[in-house]
DNA sequence: GTCTATATGGGGATAGAC
DNA sequence: GTCTATCCCCATATAGAC
């Protein structure tokens, strides 16, 4: 069947987020997808071209998404507040987590990127990088207009705040209903935005030190 | 030599956190280390405790401290602003990322709790819970009673939030002064500290949405 | 496109001498 | 405490039949 390659992707990004790369191997893979073992290196070349593709699968979509709807916000003749801008940066990636269509899956992908940063090998690694910098530029770009008291390296500073809050968050949010015994749901994406938003805005608006 | 325990927690803690934990051999580590393979099984046990042991060597000292200013935070008549608190929890780790005695070694360690949280294997999160369990008890506490009109939900998410962004800059700061062309340098302790308190303050502040 | 079989190398752990 | 040698298992990748 031609669709063995999207089983192997389906299946990969769960392993790969559960386990690791290097803790998971094409045999794992192959096994849980009712592959065979030779396909990956047919239809990928290679376990590291394997983990560039279950990257960008996920984070092209989400990423075009953001930048749509930051071009339909700045089209508008009244400049867009930091609470819209730092949503449109937020929600596509944690409304995503939620979708029934694509499940956990980006779950999976964002507890990857830790993985995929510390890589010595550099294909990931160069992916990722082609992936984000369209996107830190025009978001950085956007709030540094609504925020033009504020130097560049504490703008700067505070988009590292918000990544590593959305990052945290969505890799941590499998655990968290039960460590916080209830309070916090992840899986209420309204609710999770509805969160956020607030503190990252109110931290961008913070007096500068 | 008695310190080959000490050299192989050294050689251990840099391998894990460049390579993760099943990207790192035994006789990486103990190669680099100038030690024999079996040693590792002599000293730990197994890789597994190793790795649990990696963690709480550095972890130890650090909680201790920030337990000990929060004790003398709350000795004092007048109550602790949030902001206090908030540099009490974030000053310890991020300060010991640049002191000369310890070197990078604290880097390396946030690098890899990524890593450990996603391990299927459960010594090392365990190891890591009960490491904070009384630091995220104690501080929940004292920030829940400066911010009273703070739904608890709202303040656990923050906390969240904040323990994301310190951890994510932590685990990106080595590429971050390269990839913000300078303008932000984690190596700055002083300066670290001094974004990132007000920008987790402002958020614990937010009105709740 | 899919399979079997295999080449080639590295992994963690341990037994037992020193 | 340290070393060598070894057990046994698993990894990625590929060759070649179907």
């Amino acid at each position: 069947m031609e669709n063995t390659r999207e089983r192997i992707l389906d299946v990969a990004e769960r392993l790969f987020a559960e386990q690791g790369f290097s803790g998971t191997s094409l045999r794992q893979i192959t096994g849980s997808a009712d592959a065979n073992l030779a396909a990956v290196n047919y239809h990928f070349g290679s376990k590291e071209q394997l983990i560039a593709e279950v990257f960008s699968r996920r984070f092209e979509p989400i990423n075009a998404l953001r930048l749509r709807l930051l071009d339909v916000l700045e089209a508008d003749e009244r400049p867009p507040t930091v609470e819209e801008i730092v949503e449109v940066f937020l929600d596509p990636p944690l409304r995503a987590c939620l979708d029934p269509e694509r499940g956990e899956s980006l779950l999976h992908i964002s507890q990857m990127i830790g993985h995929a940063m510390s890589r010595p090998d550099s294909t990931v690694r160069d992916v990722l990088l082609e992936q984000f910098e369209e996107i830190i530029q025009r978001f950085t770009q956007a709030l540094g207009r609504q925020l033009d008291h504020l130097p560049p390296d504490q703008l700067l500073w505070r988009f590292v705040f918000m990544i590593g809050a959305m990052a945290h968050t969505m890799s941590i949010s499998p655990e968290l209903k039960i460590l916080s015994k209830g309070l916090c749901d992840p899986a209420d994406t309204e609710e999770l935005v509805g969160a956020m938003v607030p503190f990252v805005a109110a931290g961008f608006r913070a007096p500068a030190p």
